[in-house]
DNA sequence: TTAGGGTTAG
């Protein structure tokens, strides 16, 4: 169902009544007062409404304006246009667009900015591409590019549809960047993963000497959470400290998530605990944090007592607490709150619930109604909900059922490898060799390949990176004499693996090495001094092999510390195991 | 008076 807000339109004049009631702030005189049919004062209004996040109160504004019999202006439209696109109305949109060709006002830099950005954040999806090209071509033909505000506009119109290469064209050809177009470039790759980039370009940016603000410092500190590159996101929240400039909730919240996401737990729950105001966010940030380091139960609280302090929850935290409730196995807790979120709130869980609730139920066993809830979704499912079934059974050795989700995801994502490592690695486990020559066959059809895999330890501000059988570094011989002493110590607890060598298939020759994960904990080990460091590895979203050396290594090693199901530590392209790598 | 911002799994 598609929401809107009925505009009336332009040629009825009805008498004024006025609805409009706010207790936000005094700033806002009561609309009832305005007896004018000129525009400016309903501007003012609606500009400080739309200023204040009040976009729905800024509609109805809007339309007691058209009733009352004042003219809506280039001025009008901009406000008028940014609440419905904020309130995601397509269609009031469009109909404000129908008003803008009917004053004649359609061509006004301002208007222009506005109905590029109504369009593109009401068709955010790529699908939608050719018409913000179209908008480009228009604006061209009418020679608006030259205005600074359209061009930043359409880079984020590319960037909102996720073509980052063509928004990284259009960036490079801008002539005179202002710091708009910079935060603009830089927080598109940040909102569509591309970390590395945006380092790179806060980078050229501090060589350029463009000085940054509180927005370019989100996009930054969001990289940096992506990357867990905790030093370089210290070094930004010294900039900002030792800067005049003013905290606001964006940067908090873009702080508590670098610190959380990066592992340090700590550091972020006193931020937040710190805020006088939280944010829905800020709760998001720090619930998905406990989250995803396996402190489960701290979510699960805090998710509780956010909902007593009144916020009102959306579909994001929820995905993030019943993500915490699948990794540390609070399975009815977590089928309460998809249960809470229907009833309760009115929320439509989607696919990135479903997956959610999938992974919950095939982690405690329970595939069989895992399957049957992904045929009771409303929706279509998508890949990742058929691949967190696929996941579960890996884990429980279900051959049957593993066939028939990957037969789905693959119809649905034919080219993630990572699905077809993890069908072969099941018939691995069953020895079902026929099963494997299938998948790798499927794959060189497909000509599919695996990206590697790799892992990577921060240490005194650098970040070391290293791939399976890794020999690149300079320590690499101190590295694998450790892991050697390691691993034998290991055999005395049961390990299979010797001499820091490990055959992974062995139907297949020079396809042996030492796992990436393995590379990065002894460097870590050497590099870090016993009683200040303690080593936190995360992210056992690995393979049953690495996960058991990890544990079995934590029990050789004091200060080694094991927490399950975090990902900050290792790194893994398409959610597999590097091990993987040895394909 | 227009353009840029934080949170979501595997």
């Amino acid at each position: 169902m598609t929401k809107h807000l009925h505009l009336i339109p332009l040629h009825k004049n009805t008498k004024f009544l006025s609805l409009f009631h706010t207790n936000k702030s005094t700033i806002f005189t009561k609309a009832s007062s305005f007896t004018t049919t000129t525009a400016t004062p309903w501007n003012t209004h609606l500009r400080n409404l739309s200023k204040h996040g009040q976009y729905n109160e800024a509609l109805i504004l809007y339309r007691q304006m058209l009733q009352s019999g004042a003219t809506p202006n280039a001025f009008t439209f901009p406000f008028a246009l940014k609440s419905s696109a904020s309130l995601a109305l397509p269609i009031t949109g469009k109909q404000l667009h129908c008003h803008v060709i009917k004053l004649g006002c359609e061509f006004e830099p301002f208007v222009q900015t506005a109905l590029i950005s109504m369009y593109c954040r009401c068709c955010t999806a790529s699908r939608y591409l050719w018409l913000g090209m179209s908008l480009h071509c228009l604006n061209v033909k009418c020679g608006l590019v030259n205005d600074l505000a359209i061009v930043n506009c359409l880079l984020t119109m590319y960037v909102r549809c996720a073509s980052m290469e063509l928004a990284r064209k259009l960036f490079d050809h801008i002539p005179g960047k202002g710091l708009i177009t910079w935060n603009a470039m830089i927080s598109g790759y940040a909102q569509n993963g591309l970390a590395g980039e945006v380092l790179e370009l806060y980078h050229e940016m501090e060589l350029l000497q463009v000085n940054p603000d509180a927005v370019t410092f989100v996009g930054v500190l969001s990289a940096c959470a992506n990357l867990g590159a905790q030093k370089i996101g210290f070094e930004v929240e010294e900039k900002i400290r030792s800067s005049c400039m003013r905290w606001n909730v964006f940067l908090k919240n873009a702080l508590i998530n670098m610190y959380a996401r990066c592992g340090n737990l700590a550091k972020a729950r006193i931020i937040f605990d710190e805020m006088p105001e939280k944010s829905l966010v800020s709760w998001t940030a720090i619930i998905g944090g406990y989250g995803i380091h396996g402190l489960g139960n701290i979510a699960v609280e805090l998710f509780d007592k956010m909902i007593k302090t009144g916020i009102q929850p959306d579909g994001t935290v929820f995905v993030s607490v019943l993500n915490a409730c699948s990794h540390v196995g609070l399975t009815e807790k977590g089928l309460n709150y998809l249960d809470l979120m229907k009833r309760e709130y009115g929320l439509k869980p989607c696919s990135e619930h479903y997956s959610c609730v999938v992974d919950l139920l095939g982690r405690a066993g329970r595939l069989e109604e895992a399957r049957k809830l992904i045929e009771l979704m409303e929706d279509e499912p998508d890949g990742a909900v058929w691949g967190a079934l696929l996941g579960a059974c890996k884990i429980h050795k279900n051959v049957e059922l593993a066939e028939l989700a990957f037969n789905k995801v693959v119809e649905l994502e034919p080219t993630n490898v990572g699905y077809y490592v993890l069908l072969s690695n099941i018939y691995t486990e069953a020895n079902n060799s026929e099963g494997i020559l299938r998948v790798r066959l499927m794959m060189r059809e497909r000509k599919l390949k695996k990206d590697p895999g790799y892992s990577y330890f921060e240490c005194k501000g650098k970040t070391y990176l290293f791939v399976a059988g890794d020999r690149s570094h300079p320590q690499t011989k101190e590295i694998y004499k450790l892991l050697n002493r390691l691993e034998d110590t290991e055999s005395e607890y049961g390990g299979a693996s010797k001499n820091g060598q490990e055959v992974i298939n062995h139907e297949l020759p020079n396809i042996i090495g030492v796992h990436s994960e393995r590379l990065a904990i002894a460097f870590a080990l050497l590099n870090t001094e016993i009683g200040t460091d303690i080593l936190v590895i995360k992210n056992l979203r690995i393979c049953n092999d690495c996960h058991s050396f990890v544990k079995r290594v934590s029990k050789i090693v004091d200060r080694l510390f094991v927490v399950r199901d975090v990902t900050r530590f290792h790194h893994f392209r398409n959610g597999t195991c590097s091990c993987n790598d040895y394909w």
